[in-house]
DNA sequence: ATATTACGGTCTATATATAAATCATTTATC
DNA sequence: GATAAATGATTTATATATAGACCGTAATAT
């Protein structure tokens, strides 16, 4: 017992964990997969898989990225060569930046 | 010690993991946010934030959200608005679905 | 060049997510 | 209506993710 960190996080967090939830359910049912089926493939429990659909903020990232590719539901709204493509790109704007951020050590922070 | 579970994901969850992670770090590093100080405002060790923008699939969804939502990488490529609108259609298509999935119990599984 | 800070990695203790089994309920098919 | 399956929920044991501290290194600004 005892909660210590009890994390809280943001609206949109959390609005966009419950869509990810529901997309995945949804596409669940319309490819006429049950629970168990898509736990499976997914190699997980089916409990775990009820607890992604439910939007449980606390899930693996990877139990639920796998779930929603398995029943077709894109993340980033692109394919895998897409994706690919897309990882390429970031990489290259990546080494462009600086490799460290340098805080402005002034007097004062003006930080807003 | 003893790997009994030993998860493992598909080539596509992986890359959007991945790039996922990569977006986030090139977008902190736009706006110059130290890791520190993403970590601080997102109420997650700086450790953790380092796993995330690794791309490491065992982080938990909702800080790896929380993270990408600071940083302004956006989910779905939608505001908070229409992500609630989203919400909605997707409980709708949910209402009208079937409740429940039903396998063709027939004599023999036509499974391919 | 030097100082300072961000970063990456490692280690340990603790909280907790997960798997697995179980039961009750709902739902679809007969 | 009866039957069987899918779902929802709960419980327990175990694996493990996380926080926090630490260190060494790299990178930036002076």
């Amino acid at each position: 017992m005892s909660k210590v960190s009890a994390r809280t996080y943001s609206r949109y967090s959390l609005e966009a964990i419950s869509l990810l939830g529901k997309l995945i359910r949804a596409a669940r049912k319309e490819r006429k997969m049950t629970t168990q089926e898509v736990a499976d493939r997914a190699g997980i429990s089916r409990g775990l898989l009820q607890r992604i659909e439910k939007g449980n903020s606390k899930c693996e990232l990877g139990a639920t990225f796998e779930v929603a590719t398995i029943v077709g539901v894109k993340l980033f709204d692109a394919e895998v060569t897409t994706l690919t493509k897309h990882i390429r790109q970031t990489e290259d704007k990546l080494t462009l930046l600086p490799k460290s951020v340098r805080k402005k050590v002034k007097i004062a922070d003006d930080d807003f």
